[in-house]
DNA sequence: CCCGCGATTTGCT
DNA sequence: GCAAATCGCGGGC
């Protein structure tokens, strides 16, 4: 019954560091959603910055303000959640006040309210409940509920958890634009975990002939 | 294990 | 009407 460890709630300044130290140092942190059903959390192990009007794969490129957008020229630290065919995705907002960027999360590490996950998520692989961005949220029971709201006070909130040991970067996923950034190493995790999205894919494979 | 495809919500052209 | 910051399934190797 007790929590043995201190996962205090990070403080809005926190968020106030610049979005690619922030999704570097978001690595580690403890995701907490509370729900009716109960309370489920995780380490963050994976994320992506998005680097707003100048990042072509950023919804805020070219300064686009919309209803949807909106809440990414918030404060940091706010919640900005967001619908990708079936599937919700979530995003700390980053930048401060009109200077829309923000950190995608894309797979966390299950640590509590694990027969929760497994419930929601409906099969027995742990390594499957959260290793993606789409899966994390449907795992922890993060909805468009939460958009708008703070990451510094439940329902949906951030914990200090656990150093990363190593960090290492790469392309984001998912990302077909031909901006300038496309290659750009704005994708993060935590090296060896295996609740990251997607392996590492080797990039250096000769050319099958052809 | 790796690849390709369809599902389905949201907002913009 | 179309494309998208995805997922799960089925087939091939």
């Amino acid at each position: 019954m007790t929590n043995k460890t201190n996962h205090s709630i990070l403080p809005v300044d926190f968020y106030e560091q610049p979005t690619l130290e922030l999704a570097k140092s978001l690595l580690g942190c403890l995701l907490v959603k509370k729900t009716a059903d109960g309370t489920a959390s995780g380490f963050i192990v994976e994320t992506e910055a998005y680097m707003g009007p100048l990042d072509r794969a950023a919804h805020s490129f070219g300064n686009r303000r919309t209803k949807r957008t909106e809440v990414m020229y918030g404060m940091s630290g706010l919640i900005y959640t967001y619908v990708m065919h079936t599937h919700t995705l979530v995003n700390v907002v980053s930048g401060g006040i009109d200077n829309p960027e923000a950190v995608l999360i894309r797979a966390v590490e299950p640590y509590s309210g694990l027969e929760l996950m497994q419930e929601r998520r409906g099969i027995a692989d742990i390594r499957k409940w959260t290793d993606g961005p789409g899966k994390l949220t449907k795992a922890l029971g993060i909805t468009m509920e939460d958009y708008g709201q703070s990451f510094t006070a439940p329902p949906l909130y951030l914990a200090a958890g656990k150093q990363p040991e190593h960090i290492s970067s790469g392309p984001r996923i998912g990302i077909d634009n031909t901006g300038e950034a496309k290659d750009y190493p704005w994708r993060f995790w935590v090296t060896g975990s295996p609740y990251i999205s997607r392996t590492i894919k080797k990039r250096m494979m000769p050319s099958p002939s052809k």
